[in-house]
RNA sequence: GCCAACAUAGCUCAGCUGGUAGAGCAGCUGAUUUGUAAUCAGCCGGUCGGCGGUUCGAGUCCGUCUGUUGGCUCCA
């Protein structure tokens, strides 16, 4: 008899040989029929295979990460085993569920061309292949039979990565007529998988190298219920919608120019609105804090970053340098805003007191990223950081990044995310030479950043050897709306460039010493964040930040005078808008203001005008209720706050 | 950057196998003076992304450039 360790911490005994599936039967006939896989001593196995010593197991279904990974897995099989069915003759090289949600297989259909015209056909052979309930079968090989194996199927692919394998670790795995190469492991049967559908075609490189074959990839997703297939392409739908790039064009938020360059944004009126009410907001935030703003120029001398170490570690990457009439001078766009920052700090002696010395700025910057990387507002060459640069004395660093964790914290409140996890990036341990500063400087600041985190209650994951090799850092991840992961601002120690800038301030002991940097941006960048905020909202961004809070709109032009006045009563209480004095009807105002997703609309005719009231109406929600401005300011005061 | 697809009016899109461009919305003008998600009519608007080529003839075929979108070793 042999102890098998659930996760709970119950021991059961059973018979050695025992398999996984059959402990799950032991336990509920309704587990077993969910047991994708298991995990066995921390590997995850077929559920089928036996077990031979004392061991820990968990059993994987659909909940489990694991169980989605293999069931994708096995899912990307079968994609394969109705592709050979349709096709007789296609190769396959490798076919990977992936973490973001499905599976692709790479494949090389010879002179036949795929296309998505063909996925329909495709899914079918797929769930009638699932519907004969096949076994994925595991069975251990030797070398030369797999090789034997593929050289008479004539699948170079398979033999390449034969190449790299050892003898009798090698398996293949079997269902119905469809025999791979594989490690496993798989999912008990086909019939597990109920909905399929395949997404999308794509080119790639046999190995990911441009000078290999071009292969077919196709992906696709599969679930154990046809609902989950639904939901996900619902949700599929619903990120179109809420698309930034679409948005921004609708709501006239911001635009991009052929002529003005590649990944440049271009803020109109709309959108600038927006963003200085998120940078008005962070500034008054972040001076209550201590933080003072400052404001440095968009380019630098290519000394400053020679100094920085940006120019050896960016230099032929980047935007070239501008070079003057004057021989030899030359000016790179700046890329960051740090070594500016140092400069500040070191144009005159410090003081200890003086320290934590906290300098702000909204500073734009310019990187060239990949053209193929570029998207919308989140990823573009010329953005503006909500940065800040704190020099403290190395023991004040636990409350500075406390303080800033707390900002953090707060503004990303405000703006409506609720679920935020922080990932916490630390050193290598077995890579020490990787690394600037002192041992001691990096205990420290670890120690302080994990205290910190704790402290803030925050919910972290540590990551070994993600620190930078200038410092630790910690990333803030949030959850959106419709349940997406974004990583937002970061707080990164630094140790590296006060060294570099010679920084230093006079102790209470008259020494000089070195202090230690703290690089941090809540947002990250107003551009990123801000398309996270659009994706976030839909576009119905929160009354104190709307671009335009309020639409009047007035029955008849009779009225007009009346709703300037209106408008103009509303400015000093900070409530801005627009009267729509076109010559439509009221419907067709109140349709064009909600779908330009104006929070508030104030209907004005006949009897506000004699009353002196507005009509209230709430975008998405309907009609308020008539009132008077007094009960109006008050009503939009309580509701931006909400 | 590499691969693929795409690029037609301000926007969304139609235009069969090559035979000199169409719709809806937006805009403009007029009528209408309107009560909680589209009033009616008329008009304007495109060297079909740029450049080159094939052809008697190119939005349509080929090349190239620009831009956009999706992907680019989560290893069998």
């Amino acid at each position: 008899m042999i102890n098998i360790t659930l996760p709970d911490g119950s021991v059961r005994q059973y018979e050695a040989g025992v398999s996984s599936m059959d402990v799950a039967r032991s336990i509920s006939e309704g587990l077993a029929r969910n047991v994708l896989a298991a995990k066995v001593n921390g590997e995850v196995r077929d559920a089928s295979r036996p077990i031979n010593e004392d061991s820990s197991v968990a059993l994987l279904t659909w909940n489990d990460d694991d169980g989605k990974m293999t069931f994708w897995h096995s899912s990307a099989h079968l994609m394969a085993e109705a592709l050979e069915a349709l096709y007789p003759g296609m190769k396959f090289a490798i076919g990977p569920a992936l973490k973001d949600g499905g599976f692709y297989y790479d494949i090389d259909a010879g002179d036949r061309t795929l296309s998505s015209t063909d996925f329909k056909k495709i899914e079918d052979k797929m769930k009638e292949l699932a519907r004969q309930k096949n076994e994925y079968k595991r069975e251990e090989i030797s070398k030369a039979d797999a090789i034997k194996y593929f050289e008479e199927k004539g699948d170079e692919y398979k033999l390449e990565l034969l190449e790299g394998l050892e003898d009798g670790q090698i398996t293949f795995y079997t269902q119905g007529n469809f025999t791979d190469l594989c490690r496993g492991p798989h999912i008990p049967d086909t019939g597990k998988i109920k909905a399929v559908k395949l997404m999308k075609l794509a080119g790639a490189y046999w190995r990911g190298d441009e000078n290999n074959a071009q292969l077919t990839r196709i992906y696709g997703i599969a679930f154990p219920k046809a609902k989950e297939l639904t939901e996900y392409l619902e949700r599929l739908e619903e990120a179109k919608k809420r698309d930034h790039r679409k948005l921004g064009q609708e709501l006239e938020l911001f635009m991009f120019s052929e002529k003005v360059g590649q990944g440049l944004p271009i803020w109109l009126p709309k959108g600038t609105r927006l963003r200085e009410r998120l940078q008005n907001f962070l500034r008054r935030e972040q001076e209550k804090q201590g933080y003072q703003m400052v404001i440095t120029p968009h380019i630098g001398n290519k000394e400053l970053y020679v100094t920085s170490g940006h120019y050896a570690k960016y230099g032929e990457d980047s935007f070239q340098p501008i070079h003057t009439p004057k021989e030899g001078e030359e000016f790179l766009l700046k890329p960051m805003n740090c070594p500016h920052h140092c400069e500040i700090f070191g144009h005159r002696p410090r003081s200890y007191r003086e320290l934590p010395l906290r300098l702000g700025e909204f500073g734009t910057v310019y990187r060239y990223e990949q053209s193929g990387e570029l998207h919308g507002l989140s990823r573009v060459r010329g953005f503006t950081q909500d940065d800040a640069h704190i020099f403290c004395m190395p023991d004040q660093l636990k409350q500075e990044f406390l303080s800033v964790l707390d900002l953090t914290r707060m503004v990303l409140t405000k703006m409506g995310f609720s679920e935020f996890t922080a990932q916490i990036s630390l050193r290598d341990p077995d890579n020490p030479d990787k690394y600037i500063g002192s041992d001691e400087n990096w205990d420290a600041a670890e120690a302080a950043i994990i205290e910190a985190a704790a402290e803030a209650g925050l919910t972290t994951v540590t990551e070994l050897g993600e620190a930078a090799f200038y410092g630790p850092k910690l990333d803030f991840m949030i959850k959106d709306a419709i349940g997406r992961q974004w990583q937002l601002g970061t707080i990164q120690v630094d140790y590296n460039l006060p060294e570099r800038f010679e920084l230093e301030y006079i102790g209470s002991d008259n020494q000089a010493h070195r202090p230690v940097m703290i690089h941090r941006a809540p947002f990250g960048s107003m551009e990123r964040f801000i398309s996270i905020l659009i994706e976030n909202t839909a576009g119905k961004f929160p009354l104190w930040l709307a671009p335009d809070q309020v639409a009047i709109l007035t029955i008849s032009d009779r009225f007009n005078d009346y709703a300037h006045e209106v408008l103009n009563k509303l400015a000093p209480h900070d409530i801005s808008g627009f009267v729509d004095e076109r010559n439509e009807k009221i419907g067709r105002k109140i349709r064009d203001a909600e779908l330009q997703k104006v929070p508030v609309m104030l209907i004005i005719g006949e009897s506000e005008a004699e009353e002196g009231k507005v009509s209230v109406r709430r975008q998405g929600e309907g009609d308020q209720g008539s009132m008077s401005l007094t009960e109006f300011t008050e009503w939009f005061e309580a509701a931006a706050e909400s």
